[in-house]
DNA sequence: TATGAATGAGTTTTCATTCAT
DNA sequence: AATGAATGAAAACTCATTCAT
């Protein structure tokens, strides 16, 4: 009985999270208004309220939902034996298909959240953080066992890897193309070969 | 006359963008007020309008201002016989010798407009494009002279490549932290480094 | 079997009219919400709305129940062979002793009703009245036999009574501070002797 | 030039006060809006905040501004060589005055500001207990003197003198009745003959 | 050029009340 | 009788922009 009707509850946040995710997406955080999200979501003023505390707590709640999926995901790349290569692919991999599948969540993530360093981005540094250092434990690994030479810092290179995904994706937020199968796939094989393999041709040495 | 009255209406004009830059940067373009600008400026009210037609072109002119400088320096190296691998180095020096010079100004640049897809990103996108576009084609270039191989295209290359020295600025930016000019000169070597060489390393050719 | 349950049923009201005395006191009427009540009575939202029209009649509810309560005191006083002064003494000996055995009710009915000259004072302006009646009649008599001096009219001296001990108390509950058995019971003397035997030292006739 | 504008910027935040004093005496504090202040002063909105942080502050400088004003007249009582009684026919003259001179803006300061107390800031709080300080002291001096006999405490005695005029005050209030001068006058004998002579008849002694 | 008072549209948030279960 | 989700009107407050001086 109280199953259904948490059952119900649980389905209309859920409701008014996929609406507040195409709203913020279309018009951005600071734009749209809370009667906005009402009226994407297809209820009542008041009930945005019943559910989050504020306008604010919408976007927390998307933002940790989806982030600490994707902590998750990077967390249990440790316990299957991959070279630090796939283990990049594979966060890739998460993100490019993260996109593919709501491109609207990512682009508030990334524009509302991530990228945002006044607002969202300062409250949520320490959540961000903990990704950097996830990717920048796998490329010391990496450097240790000799997979990457050590030219560079982890924690640097880390940052460079994420920052091409992120640039890549934003490219894709702002020309809002949709893109091909394939043509996702290969982004992913192009970051992965950027990062790691370098730009540079290898000098063939005789 | 006319010349001296034009000059001191210059600096004052000056003095409000160069305080529109520490409110921007100290509270973000959308929570900041007009007036908070004028007040860091030390002047009235009205007189941020009679320079400027509204707070957004405040915004526009400090990002075009200085975007065209950054657009002119990547053009001027056309002229001069680098390789690849140096123009990019130029490149990235000027964008962190910027951050050194002007933390605040890049902070700016980078959080309201250069990332923000749904606002001045929008505005600017042709602009930001244009700096896109160069680096594209230092890419291609060095794709067709062989000094980079084609295993990505030149397109994904930019935007990995701007997309790491921008995540590496804003993570200076988040952390708010000074650095030393060892540890800038360092970061230039780093970026080019990570993305012309690779993270791994090159196996011994036998 | 339906005996029980209106038993029950009165129960309910009572908790939920006990929680409100207690709520619109901390918090003052408006400030407080109706879910306040039913956190406070330990009941569900809605069930205020099961016992009560409106959040108004809860303190009208509360108003009545206690005003009528010292009206029938007051009125049966007529009844027993008193003085004027011993009638005055019996009704701020009620209404002491009904702020020292509730006192978050007392705060309620002077700070939103008595008081209210704008909101509940005005609904319930003829109830008040009532009272001002009854103890203006006290001192007509008492005027009429000559225990009173004729100096003022009967319905000033009510009303000096009246808020004589009104102020009492709301010097009680600003400072909401508890008082000794002792202390009420001087009180009592205190507000009898001001306002019946005066402040003034009587001249000694010789 | 600037005392020029000083002057009208002056004379409009007065007229905002002057229209909340109206305003708040119709509907209450609570009730009304601050577009209804806005409305009757003739003035945009945004102005009220231009002149005023919130509602509350305009309530509080009306009190304040009022209040000062009665501590002055109390304190400057001291160097007067009057008796008690007449110290404390001078206060509750100038109290009637008040009323007489401005009824809303009294009404205001008894119903609002008393009621507030609670649920505002414990600032006016103090500032009351001012009053009261000032008009025990007078009472404590008169029972040193032998005026007045000490058969109640002072404070005991200034709270139920205060509490006598604020219920006559009251009375009018709630009637909203013009009373003529006379009436006024009246209205002063009787608050300092009941308070001070006492409403019992003085029994002949042989 | 310079000032800052004046304007009023716009938005978040609150909360009494209703109602389906 | 009891629950608490759903509704939406209402109001304080903000702030970009205008304008008289």
């Amino acid at each position: 009985m109280a199953t259904r009707n948490e059952k119900l509850a649980a389905e209309k946040r859920r409701l008014i999270l996929d609406a507040a995710v195409r709203v913020f997406a279309r018009s951005g955080f600071t734009r749209c208004r809370v009667s906005d999200i009402a009226d994407e979501a297809g209820v009542a003023y008041g009930l945005v309220y019943h559910y989050f505390r504020s306008k604010d707590e919408v976007l927390d709640t998307l933002f940790l939902e989806r982030w600490n999926v994707m902590l998750g995901v990077i967390r249990e790349l440790d316990g299957e034996a991959l070279s630090a290569r796939e283990q990049l692919y594979a966060i890739t991999s998460f993100i490019v298909d993260s996109y593919r599948h709501d491109p609207d969540l990512m682009k508030v993530i990334i524009v509302e959240v991530t990228r945002a360093a006044n607002t969202f981005g300062q409250t949520h540094l320490a959540k961000i953080r903990e990704a950097y250092d996830l990717i920048e434990a796998i490329v010391a690994d990496a450097q240790r066992t000799g997979e990457f030479k050590d030219a560079v810092s982890p924690r640097f290179a880390a940052m460079a890897f994420y920052g091409a995904i992120e640039q890549v994706l934003t490219g894709w937020i702002f020309e809002s193309a949709a893109l091909s199968d394939g043509e996702y796939e290969q982004a992913k094989g192009f970051v992965v070969e950027t990062i790691c393999g370098g730009l540079e041709a290898v000098p063939a040495t005789a």
